[in-house]
RNA sequence: GCGCCCUUAGCUCAAUUGGACAGAGCAAUAGACUUCGGAUCUAUCGGUUGGGGGUUCGAGUCCCUCAGGGCGCACCA
């Protein structure tokens, strides 16, 4: 926050005086942190920029610049550095004092409405690695737009009458030739886990069709009566699909992650609410029906010649196909302009389940809801968390917005991208999946649910957490835990350790996941970030224990004294932690996550190396002992709201 | 064929969006507490940023081009 003050401050002076020097008006200011603490605390590189419009030679230029410059509050000095940049160092006893108080404080933001919608898997199966990112990534992206102000409301799609739901009750009727009570009796089996029983009989499914084409008449069948919401067969399809929903909220909360709404297919298509986005479509001329051609007798999104898709072999879209029924791509718009408010209608809600902490979860409903259900949708913004191979759906969706006349709902229509989850060739023959000899020259094996290949999220879990338990028992040996505590802890390093990896990458690199490399509780991990965090704790604690007083109150600091003997390793904790809520904001703009574990990261490592350097508890000197103290406490103040952020837990030991 | 993405140390990734000497983790090697617990730290080794052009005071980053790899481009979802 102090920190933001001092940019703001030191862009204006810089940019009259550029104006009055110079004659030159500039629209922008880069300030950033010198590459090495040793060049000062901010610095900016204006004076290069500036030679090559004024023709002069940037050093100069810099020299003159500087010279009785007006410094704004906390910033003690300016000197020309390099090829004429502008280093700024900063008065650090003030600073510290200043933002002791204003640790991971917000950057102010107006506090619109925003719907952020991630997960969306279809209730058929287990979920996978893959569909891990995208809660993690969503749940991220939610928390932080939560902290910086936003209204925000949390949607996991439920596509509870795709073919994906309808292979498996094909699987269940025709090849168990099961009914709904006998699905029921599995369901409610404590010793199988119901997803992972589908799993295995949806891929078994797949099989089936492959080997008996002819089969393909039930998955029609089914799909029909699902959709027609007629008898035996749908009344199955949403007992499995309510299951499976169940079992991935179970397998989410493993990680913290919950949401506001279950938003499902079923209701959409009972609300007619594609229906009412066709005649909306049709109205404006954003589909036509083609009359001849290879799409005679469909209703076609006319893409050719829109900027996006440009240079397309074949830029069409069919939204409703010659039989009359409707795409996938279709039935999104209409969600899509649901979500906006768009859409003269809307679900009613009922409640789908409470959380432990007390947060409801509701469900959309096409028959009549709830009474004190809160209304959702009609957002400004909206988020959609998925991955990039439907990047080109995404587009087409938000094309139709445009199309229908809604060029600000279009560009707040974003698509939050990210690459796919893959295995190593090794992992996947360590999963004992058949890996062909080409397949195992390849950098990665696509996961695929049809094809049962994928890690199953809580079998990644169980795996950390029992290598994490092993881990925490033989650290702590002579402390006499108890086994439930043991486990605990396992539980949350496993935990931090699987939210860590998932987003440490950047959003566009293929995760090759190993097993290995996921396992790892050292060096660039969450775990280390949770080891750094318990270890400050611990000093505080024992300080504590033994009566030392850390002298951390506001009147005991004081910033003549901290400005005496802060070494650069001790006030680089304090002005990395000044750093991140822009990190954060940075990274919530770009939707590169990524950044905020890697401050963290390298925040951690610094603070490390100032935890061996500078011991607190039995120095001896007390002004010393409390300059070390405070840059603790910074680290520990940091560390404890970040973490939260990034739904991290901090154990109570390590 | 068209579009998007990736290529940086042996491996996995960073690099403040065009800025200062390209940095971390892992692996390897050599070390470090009778201290606030070593899931840590210190040091060494490791680079023509896939190749070639260009723009710029300045390029890993932007443009062109070539090569390799991945993913999309259904009357599937």
């Amino acid at each position: 926050m102090i920190l933001e003050q001092i940019n703001e401050q030191l862009t204006e002076t810089l940019k009259t005086r550029v104006l009055t020097l110079f004659g030159h008006a500039i629209d922008r200011v880069v300030l950033q942190s010198p590459p090495r603490l040793a060049m000062g605390d901010l610095a900016t590189p204006l004076c290069l920029e500036l030679a090559k419009v004024l023709k002069r030679k940037p050093r100069e230029l810099a020299e003159a610049l500087s010279k009785d410059l007006a410094l704004p509050m906390f910033v003690q000095s300016v000197n020309v550095e390099g090829a004429g940049y502008l280093n700024f160092r900063f008065d650090r006893g003030a600073f510290t004092v200043a933002h002791m108080q204003s640790v991971m404080v917000p950057i102010k933001r107006a506090g619109g409405r925003m719907i952020v919608e991630h997960t969306n898997i279809n209730p058929n199966k287990a979920a996978h690695i893959g569909h891990l990112r995208n809660a993690v990534l969503g749940d991220t992206l939610v928390r932080c737009l939560k902290w910086l102000g936003e209204h925000v409301e949390t949607q996991n799609y439920i596509d509870d009458t795709g073919v994906q739901v309808a292979d498996v009750v094909v699987a269940f009727e025709h090849l168990l030739k099961e009914d709904a009570a006998a699905v029921q009796k599995r369901i409610d089996d404590p010793t199988v886990r119901f997803d992972y029983f589908c799993w295995d009989l949806y891929s078994k499914m797949a099989n089936y069709y492959a080997e008996h084409p002819e089969a393909e008449q039930w998955r029609r069948d089914t799909l029909h009566r699902i959709e027609q919401r007629e008898g035996e067969t749908a009344r199955l399809a949403a007992l499995i699909a309510r299951a499976i929903v169940h079992r991935h909220l179970a397998t989410m909360l493993r990680f913290d992650i919950e949401y506001d709404l279950l938003p499902k297919e079923s209701d959409i298509i009972a609300l007619h609410f594609w229906d009412r986005a066709f005649e909306l479509l049709k109205k404006s001329g954003a589909v036509i029906q083609e009359t001849e051609g290879k799409h005679k007798g469909c209703w076609v999104m006319k893409l050719e010649g829109t900027a996006d898709f440009e240079g397309m072999d074949e830029p069409d879209k069919i939204l409703v196909r010659s039989n009359g029924t409707v795409t996938y791509t279709g039935k999104d718009i209409a969600y899509q302009l649901w979500k906006f408010g768009l859409l003269d209608r809307t679900f009613d809600y009922r409640k789908f389940k409470s959380y432990p902490d007390g947060r409801i979860l509701w469900e959309t409903t096409a028959s009549e809801g709830s009474p004190d259900a809160p209304k959702f949708g009609g957002a400004q913004r909206v988020f959609n968390v998925i991955d990039v191979r439907q990047a080109y759906l995404q587009r087409v969706v938000r094309e139709g917005l445009r199309l229908l006349g809604h060029q600000r709902e279009a560009e707040n229509s974003i698509h939050f991208s990210y690459e796919m989850v893959a295995l190593t060739p090794a992992t996947a023959e360590a999963l004992g999946l058949e890996v062909s000899e080409a397949d195992r020259k390849r950098p990665f094996l696509e996961m695929s649910g049809r094809k049962g290949v994928g890690v199953k999220i809580d079998d990644l879990v169980d795996a950390m957490q029992s290598k994490a338990t092993e881990a925490v028992r033989e650290g702590s040996k002579r402390e006499g835990l108890s086994d439930d505590e043991i486990a605990l802890l396992g539980r949350q390093i496993a935990i931090g350790a699987i939210r860590y990896f998932m987003l440490k990458f950047g959003r566009n690199k293929v995760i090759a996941f190993d097993f290995n490399e996921a396992l790892t509780f050292e060096g660039d991990s969450g775990p280390y970030l949770q080891y750094s965090t318990v270890r400050v704790e611990n000093i505080f604690r024992k300080m504590k224990e033994r009566g030392v007083n850390a002298r951390l109150d506001d009147a005991s600091i004081d910033a003549l004294t901290l400005n005496e003997g802060l070494t650069d390793e001790m006030w680089e904790l304090v002005r990395r932690s000044a750093d991140l809520p822009a990190a954060i904001e940075r990274g919530v703009e770009a939707l590169e996550l990524s950044v905020i574990t890697h401050e963290l990261f390298e925040l951690s490592q610094k603070f490390n190396s100032f935890y061996h350097k500078y011991p607190i508890l039995n120095e001896k000197d007390e002004a010393e002992r409390q300059r070390r103290a405070v840059c603790a406490e910074v680290f520990r103040r940091t560390m404890r709201a970040a973490l939260e952020l990034l739904a991290i837990p901090v154990p109570e030991r390590m």
